[in-house]
DNA sequence: CAGCATCCGCTTTGATACTG
DNA sequence: CAGTATCAAAGCGGATGCTG
């Protein structure tokens, strides 16, 4: 990326991070943790592996990224985000909350991956009864099965299966989340090809908080 | 830009305002409102003109930005951002406090503008005192003066000229944000080239507050 | 097989000039 | 003022090849 030359906050970052990949560079290192060059071509469809080795020493010469070598049996070169690299969360939070009202109008070829659904799950979704029993839902969609766990008041999603899920929704990703945002009603779920079993109050449970409802608009 | 063709939102907003110079654009609008074509040329120095009128054009055709005939006597087009793009400014927000520490580090021949130095300022600086008197410094500075003003915990900062300021701080940009970040010593302004004036106590109590100090390392 | 580097053609961006 | 047109340069995507 050539530099904006302009000596502006947000410019400088750009100039860091705003490159063609970078930022989901970021985020499978978020999500995955510590991870090799070949696990991140695998959660980066699409990316060339020029691009790839390129951006990580960008990457790393920009601090975001260290590199480390693994010690036996693992041997390999490890990519991980360094503190700074992990300041950028807020802002990949922040990206992914605005563009959650995207992911109901459908894009073409688009590869799914779980992981990817559970982090925007966890950052929209809220628990509307906080002091009732924690639930369990398992939503079989994407690559393998998300779980969403409410429990006092948090909800978490993960890639994973449940042991014994108050609730399975079963479809296409798109769907799923439309259910899940509250803009497909649960009576209409089994209509637009989302296959319910379990006790749909539990799914009911889930819902967008206020800041989230805002931007579903 | 080409399209990730990711079901990932972190991906689809990366499609819509991850391209070169989108965010800045969105930028310019948050910091100007509504805005004629000439006015934005100006505040992206360095932007082609077919560049501008391209991304205009998506960012019209994605929601962000609307364009307005302004009536006579202005006779023009305006462009500002739709809702949906003003809800980008947490984006913004994030990326400009994660982009501080990079204002430090010089860059060669970079362009300096006091509003986008204004809003990093209102970002970065808490006021140490919040039952103090109110205060005013002026930071000359950028293309022109810069108000930051304390009162009742708040600070705001914005281009212009302060009535009476308690005090005053002329020089370069860079050594001027360093002080005010606390990372070169009030005593040491002077000797990195930044003239103080007046109650230098006034500017000792703006500072970074606690997560933006951790920011800074 | 992991981790790149190289080559090539296409697309995006940049520089400059020009127009209603 | 608000763009469009043209062309060159850089960035990127796709394929392939190299090296431990």
């Amino acid at each position: 990326m050539r530099s904006y030359e302009e000596f502006c906050a947000l410019a400088r970052s750009l100039d860091l991070v705003g490159g063609r990949w970078t930022l989901l560079i970021v985020r499978e290192l978020v999500l995955r943790g510590p991870s090799r060059y070949t696990d991140l071509r695998q959660g980066l469809p699409g990316i060339t592996s020029n691009l790839l080795a390129d951006r990580l020493r960008e990457l790393e010469s920009a601090g975001v990224v260290s590199r480390r070598e693994a010690p036996p049996p693992i041997a390999t070169t490890l990519y991980e985000l360094t503190p700074r690299g992990e300041q950028l969360r807020p802002v990949l939070e922040d990206l992914i909350r605005w563009g959650m009202p995207l992911m109901i109008e459908p894009v073409a070829e688009a590869a799914v991956q779980s992981n990817w659904l559970a982090w925007a799950i966890e950052l929209m979704i809220s628990d509307r009864e906080p002091d009732a029993a924690p639930i369990t839902i398992e939503l079989r969609t994407g690559d393998q099965p998300i779980v969403v766990e409410a429990r006092e008041g948090a909800v978490h999603a993960r890639a994973g299966v449940a042991e014994e899920p108050e609730a399975t929704l079963t479809g296409e990703a798109q769907p799923i989340l439309g259910v899940l945002l509250g803009l497909i009603d649960l009576g209409q779920a089994e209509a637009v090809g989302v296959e319910c079993t379990g006790d749909m109050s539990a799914v009911a449970r889930l819902r967008p908080g206020l800041e989230q409802a805002a931007l579903l608009g």
